[in-house]
DNA sequence: CTCGGCATCCTAT
DNA sequence: CTAACGATAGGATGCCGAG
């Protein structure tokens, strides 16, 4: 098999589309038709653009900027908060639409997915008028449009669908590849982000067409070995990358926290990674895997950002040693600056359930884990997140405590 | 020299 | 005039010390 027909398709605007969608449905007005996006509260001033309406566009709001310059921008700007719950149904309504049409589907992120339409000719003879089929249909029955991208490869398909928007099929079929690709900003090529692209254009690569000529020794030699050969081949439209209808498995959980007010005192910031081990240990319990390294990371008021890990000696995915750890850890490398975010990753994962431990370590931890039971088991039947966390921290933060209290024993019978 | 461990940087949605 | 700023995940890279 040579020639592989990909399709990409990209819902527009997504969780403002989604929005939209809820809002005309209760009769009320349609953000799309207007400057607005999803984003952070407005009147605090925090957060930033996640998805904004193709006239906010036009007053040059970007995705990804604080909503104070988005507004500074467009001052009549209406803004929606995010509602994850919302399009999480949405985007399984798009993508089991999406899967109609193909013999196989990758889920790529919440609101993209790869179609791997190789083969398809005796039913599909005509891949624009079937990428148009799929896209109507979406917009008929869920209110909603999307983007078609159409290529022989992952990376020409998602090139194209990025194309024209909204409501658009577009091909980048490789003699296209001249006419509608290298004429673009080195920075339009999938990963090339803002550190490449000023590296790239300081040796006067502007174009994905300069990118696509250049020497790849030359590329190396700017963007790295791995990256240098990627970007050569990418700007020439090569791409190997097969559609992956079963997700690899995670390589690691984390959570982070931005926090209003900057966190000054250990106290407050080990209550804060206590909270963000309950969350992601109990992820893990849930996917059925430990980990068998912890990390802190931090940034400061002037955004500096610093991590700190170690490696267990053994993997874990009780709450109480993951919290030890990261009290560890984070003692060991916060110097005491003010901190505007405090986060927590578990790495190094491991799905095996064999544990060799001493007598005493299992009986120690036996306890420690079927708290974590208990906890889960509330959590799966009661009430949500924000009344879980509250009630949780509090029995975690006691865990904490008498583990800590085992260990001090512990240290003080071996001397 | 190679490898594991670690810190940092880069990119994506 | 400038800076202003999320959460989560995966991968690359450079450095260092051990074997």
């Amino acid at each position: 098999m040579t020639e592989r027909l990909i399709f990409h398709i990209d819902v527009n605007s997504a969780y403002l589309s989604w929005e939209s969608v809820r809002r005309v449905e209760n009769g009320e007005s349609d953000l799309r038709l207007i400057p607005a996006v999803i984003g952070g509260d407005p009147k605090k001033r925090t957060g930033i653009v996640l998805a904004k309406s193709i006239p906010a566009k036009k007053y040059g709001v970007k995705t990804g900027e604080p909503m104070a310059i988005a507004l500074r921008k467009c001052p009549e700007l209406v803004s929606a908060p995010a509602d994850f719950r919302l399009y999480d149904k949405c985007s399984k309504a798009f993508k089991e639409i999406c899967r109609k049409y193909a013999p196989a589907m990758e889920s790529f992120s919440i609101d993209e997915v790869f179609l791997d339409m190789t083969g398809t000719s005796g039913i599909y003879p005509d891949p624009e008028a079937v990428a148009a089929d799929i896209k109507n249909e979406i917009k008929d029955k869920l209110g909603f449009t999307v983007n078609v991208g159409i290529g022989r490869n992952k990376l020409c398909a998602k090139m194209a669908s990025d194309f024209e928007k909204p409501d658009k099929v577009h091909t980048l079929f490789p003699e296209e590849i001249p006419e509608k690709m290298w004429p673009l900003p080195v920075g339009d090529l999938f990963t090339v982000g803002k550190a490449s692209a000023g590296k790239l254009m300081r040796a006067k690569i502007m174009t994905i067409g300069d990118l696509a000529h250049t020497d790849v020794k030359v590329l190396q030699k700017i963007l790295g070995m791995k990256q240098g050969i990627h970007i050569y081949r990418y700007a020439n439209g090569l791409d190997d990358d097969p559609v992956q209808e079963v997700p690899e498995s995670a390589k690691g959980y984390s959570a982070e926290t931005t926090v209003e007010e900057n966190l000054e005192d250990l106290e407050s910031i080990n209550r804060m990674l206590l909270a963000q081990s309950d969350i992601v240990a109990a992820r893990m319990r849930r996917d059925g895997v430990k980990c068998r390294c912890v990390a802190v990371s931090y940034r400061t008021v002037e955004f500096k950002n610093k991590s700190h890990q170690r490696k267990l000696l053994h993997a874990t995915d009780v709450t109480a040693e993951i919290f030890e750890t990261a009290r560890e850890l984070i003692r060991e490398s916060w110097k005491g600056q003010p901190l505007r975010l405090i986060g927590l990753a578990l790495t190094d994962l491991d799905d095996g359930e064999y544990e060799q431990l001493s007598l005493f370590e299992d009986r120690r931890k036996e306890k420690l884990r079927k708290l974590d039971q208990a906890m889960d088991s509330i959590r799966g039947k009661y009430g949500n997140a924000s009344i879980q966390r509250a009630s949780t921290m509090n029995t975690i933060s006691k865990v904490g405590q008498k583990y800590q209290a085992q260990h001090e024993n512990e240290r003080k019978s071996e001397h």
